[in-house]
DNA sequence: TGTACATCAGTGAACGCGCGTTCACTGATGTAC
DNA sequence: TGTACATCAGTGAACGCGCGTTCACTGATGTAC
């Protein structure tokens, strides 16, 4: 933690400036000059550590990007099958506590993605590779062995789309979700019975499969 | 048709000019010049017919509004259910083929949603009126019976926001999508499963049920 | 420990680019008699 | 049918706003001896 010099320091509360903006505001309405008055400092400091604008939105993905991966090599290893409702259920719920933790992140990369083709193929290479996750769990799931692999990586792009879409739906401007449990077992019904033919009954019996 | 004086063909024709490059480039990159020599204009004349860029995009979304309106209303009466794979095909292939239709209207205001909040409003309602005819439909399911309302609303809500966002990712930059075919099968799939729980098997027996 | 100099961090008024928007004007179309 | 005037449609150079970006400067911190 600590022992960092005066200008990273600086630059670290540039970045949590735009991101405390971020939440209420969207990237497009978000002055330079905004971001250095939230961060107590006059205009000019911004350009010692970026040279514009997109360089910090840019820099907020990298740092994203960084914390995502890590969070996939930490899950190497263990056991990812999407055989029953909990194991979705577990992964729309790691996303929904991403999602929530990089909100600032994700909105403004999802809204600059709508201004700029730079940030469009930004925002494609990381949704890309969270798709990759999810095909290769369709394909390994029994319900969808007889799926070819590029429907299978479509299904998987469907449902990429509709949690980083619904969950864009879910946060308010303060950044916070009305009803977190109930969104997180929405996913999950429609995605696990999407994908495995099995209606979750929560807390309820199993129903015998034909 | 015919009949229309040269001021409203002359708008006409800025509007069609805006939703050509809407099909390739994003709102915010459009630049109100951009528009006029599209329409082989010059600058001054897109001052006549509109108050600003957002104006005509207001004006293009009022006509879409119009139009999907008059869908709706051609609709009622009909039987509306989704009791089979058979009835969630034909919704998904409804708004796909409106989408398809009205591409340049919904990438417009989906951008311009996630840049100002006048825009955000205008997205919510539009997507607030197709949420309500989806609530009614899952309300209306034997399978999502048991669901409370707001459960139900928050369903349809993932709905849409599954396929306005999987949609928006499929049409290439000339607008048009790579297999149209496919992209309904799966997101007729994934709603179809995921609300009714069973599995659409095309061109197949239907299973047994048990 | 003190002085002199170098580098780093930060300031904020001023500058200027890009683009939206205006406006004085031209030409076309419509109307009155 | 012709002329005179009014209105409408369209032009494009010029203007100016807003905002990003610069830059000459100040003050703080670090380093050498």
């Amino acid at each position: 933690m600590a022992e960092r010099t005066k200008g990273q320091q600086t630059e670290a509360e540039l970045k949590a400036a735009a991101r405390r903006l971020l939440v209420s505001r969207s990237y497009a309405e978000i002055k330079v000059t905004d971001i250095t008055s939230e961060a107590g400092k006059a205009a000019g400091v911004f350009y010692r550590y970026f040279t514009d604008k997109d360089a910090l939105l840019r820099a907020l993905a990298a740092d994203f990007d960084e914390a995502l991966h890590a969070v996939v090599v930490k899950h190497v290893g263990e056991q990812h099958t999407l055989a029953t409702v909990e194991d979705v259920r577990a992964h729309v719920e790691a996303f929904w506590t991403a999602y929530e933790r990089y909100l600032p992140e994700r909105r403004g990369i999802l809204q600059a993605s709508m201004l700029s083709s730079e940030f469009q193929r930004f925002h494609h290479g990381l949704r890309d590779r969270l798709v990759d996750v999810w095909a290769d769990h369709i394909a390994a799931t029994p319900a969808q062995a007889d799926l070819p692999a590029d429907r299978a990586r479509m299904s998987a792009l469907a449902v990429v789309c509709l949690l980083e879409s619904f969950c864009y739906s879910q946060f308010a401007e303060d950044g916070t979700a009305k009803d977190a449990a109930a969104a997180i077992e929405t996913l999950t019904a429609l995605i696990a019975t999407g994908l495995l033919g099995t209606p979750p009954r929560r807390g309820g019996r199993a129903r015998a499969r034909s």
